[in-house]
DNA sequence: AAAGTAAACTACACGGTGTAGTATATGCCC
DNA sequence: GGGCATATACTACACCGTGTAGTTTACTTT
């Protein structure tokens, strides 16, 4: 469409150098001096487009947060097996968290936890979405008769912990890889293998 | 034994006051000046104890993961039920995160992760500790004959996890509370129950 | 096409502030 | 008295944010 202005290019350059910095040295060790000069732009460029170093910083992660964003609501179908359902879940998940702008954002949160309470807040929001979409899913499949278990929230904190155990806190903190085909596949398999021998409805129970 | 001297006495006030303050605002975001006002010592006193804010911080760091260290070898008994051992188990890392000094040090980890990956990598050994410990026991009740599974290293990460999603990271990220006696129960439930649901040896199986 | 114009950009200097770490002068306790 | 403590002042430096003079770019007008 419109190609995109000299000046709002300049604005994304300085948006992807303040992203590279601030992950790589957080906030307060990130100076407005060395966003500029890797964003080849110069300072004064910078304050023209953004009023202060937080202004940048806030402005990076919202663009993050609104790459982030996917779609967290799932509905039930009752033609389809729960198991296959469970795990396009489960798929969706790991897709988000194995997201280069999913990683980052969650490096660049943690770091900055303490300083921005807010920006924690909202990365965290992320986090509750997905659960509580996993959540209301939960409640349809038990409506549905394929599920049995009391409380839907409690199951899909239970559910992402069996994922957030190997595909997230992994890459984290102790800096390993985004897990491949086959981690995915084994991931999937043993969390719903787990999940569902728990709480599936047999015929006997109820 | 030989009760602290005054100049001991000053270096715990020291690392204490640089506890919180690190905690509380993060390694750059804290000034000598100030830890010296919250231990009611002279600016230089800290320094004749610490020759820089980084060794400073690398004292607080390393007292804190000696505070954590706890037991992590756990032995399987034969003449015990598996379920009231497993339980035994996670009353144990509930107790570990359930302490001030673990939460301070997961958020101090957490926050200076950048700066200091050598630290992130010491806490995060600690979770491994734990970890490969109860791995170790779920290959002696393996070859008890009392659980069935291939690889017990994924399936402690499996019991962690669903330990985590409501012990560890709520408290951390969240800022919830530590979890009351009566969550503890319930946490122990689900994670044993989910666990030996999938775990158990059965009769039939082999 | 040439000239004009407004907005954006650059380069650079500078004020102000925060703070790590040092130096000095003085006091207090074993 | 000697080692440790305090208080305070000082140095050195990094860095945020601003001001400004001059240049480039894009677009309009003639």
């Amino acid at each position: 469409m419109n190609e995109p202005s000299r000046t709002e290019k300049k604005r994304d350059d300085i948006l992807d150098a303040a992203l590279h910095e601030f992950e790589a040295r957080g906030f307060r060790e990130t100076s407005m001096d060395r966003i500029a000069a890797t964003a080849q732009v110069s300072k004064r460029t910078v304050y023209n487009h953004f009023p202060s170093k937080e202004a940048l910083f806030d402005a990076m992660a919202a663009q993050l947060i609104d790459r982030v964003q996917s779609v967290t609501a799932y509905r039930y179908d009752p033609n389809l097996m729960v198991e296959g359902q469970l795990r396009q879940i489960g798929v969706q998940v790991l897709d988000m968290l194995a997201s280069p702008c999913f990683v980052t954002l969650a490096r660049v949160t943690l770091v900055e936890m303490i300083r921005s309470p807010e920006l924690a807040r909202k990365t965290y929001d992320l986090f509750r979405q997905r659960q509580s979409g996993l959540a209301s899913w939960l409640g349809e499949a038990v409506t549905a008769g394929q599920l049995k278990l009391d409380d839907p929230v409690w199951a899909a904190d239970q559910f992402l912990g069996l994922i957030h155990s190997f595909a997230l806190w992994p890459q984290i903190l102790g800096g390993q890889a985004v897990p491949d085909a086959a981690a995915r596949e084994r991931i999937l398999d043993s969390a719903g293998s787990m999940f569902l021998g728990r709480y599936r409805a047999t015929s006997t129970a109820l």
